[in-house]
DNA sequence: TGTATATCGTTATAACGTAACTTTTTTGAT
DNA sequence: ATCAAAAAAGTTACGTTATAACGATATACA
């Protein structure tokens, strides 16, 4: 029986990219916003690669654009306000979030060896810690929920600690 | 009725610091371990005063030790590893886990103006996020559960934009 | 006593993030 | 068209968080 809140996102066939991106430039626009290049930049960049730290976003921008950490930040915030990227706390990297997923809460599942992540859409009216945080007081919440763990994959770098490869 | 799967924690009369500086340091015996003064140190602020960082840990080892960041980073690690305390990875902040749940997951809530946070134990066979990363293939899970939001106590400094206070 | 392991000290620097102010671009009203 | 306001981007400088690498000391126990 499937679980019923956690679901895996992009099952099926990947999103065309320029499809996302012009998802990405509606959402932006009815939010009284536009993507600029830079915002457009990045977010196709973390479409494409996952997971990705704010400084090796920037180092892509090489002439590009003036490649400053202030920059580099505002548009993960801008990214993040519109809810088409999240932040991965545990790692300090950001990553996009599929379209479906905009305006609901995600759990991430993160590889600590090899930084493998999968995607889990919630369903906050079954996410239990939302209503107990609620219950407490609490309101205007934003989950951060990441499982570190190791994925098994055979290519994973840590493997080779129990594969009995030698060296 | 009460939720099954996030449990306040320490709702009861808050227990005896001797008592768990105690039970902690049958923890690190049973590790093969001790729990030196530095660490002990650290250990005893967590359970006092709540999440504080690494180098606000540090600022109060004037003269008692040498006070560099790899002596903070070192004993959070240690006491991370016995379970005795966690990370805030929201806030870079480290927090004393209560003894009840050394070896359970835990979430946290915490209030993004005041810092105010409340500890939650998970019971790991109901987080159903654990059960859908075990069947993407990942072991040794460790979980970051935390709810940011706004707390809503009357003396939370976030909330004079509600009351009505000028300026 | 000697050797292995645990712990701690020290220097230096990497990685991540922000404050504050300036300049440019875009937008929309007149 | 042009001007004012708002949005976005540039720039300098710095603050905060975390780690690498290596050396010194202490402790356990064969």
């Amino acid at each position: 029986m499937p679980d019923p809140l956690f679901a895996p996102t992009e099952n099926a066939a990947e999103p065309d990219l320029e499809s996302q991106l012009s998802q990405a430039r509606a959402i932006a626009r009815k939010a009284g916003k536009t993507l600029t290049p830079v915002r457009e930049y990045f977010y196709k960049r973390l479409l494409c690669e996952g997971p990705l730290g704010a400084y090796e976003l920037l180092a892509g921008l090489d002439g590009v654009a003036s490649a400053k950490p202030p920059t580099a930040y505002r548009t993960l915030e801008f990214l993040q306000e519109l809810g088409l990227i999240r932040k991965l706390q545990s790692v300090s990297k950001y990553i996009a979030t599929p379209l479906s997923a905009v305006s609901s809460p995600m759990a991430f599942v993160v590889c600590r060896q090899c930084g493998l992540t999968e995607k889990l859409e919630c369903d906050p009216a079954q996410t239990s810690v939302f209503d107990r945080a609620r219950k407490s007081g609490f309101d205007q919440l934003d989950a951060t929920i990441e499982i570190s763990g190791r994925c098994g994959r055979d290519d994973c770098p840590g493997d080779r600690l129990r594969t009995g490869r030698s060296t």
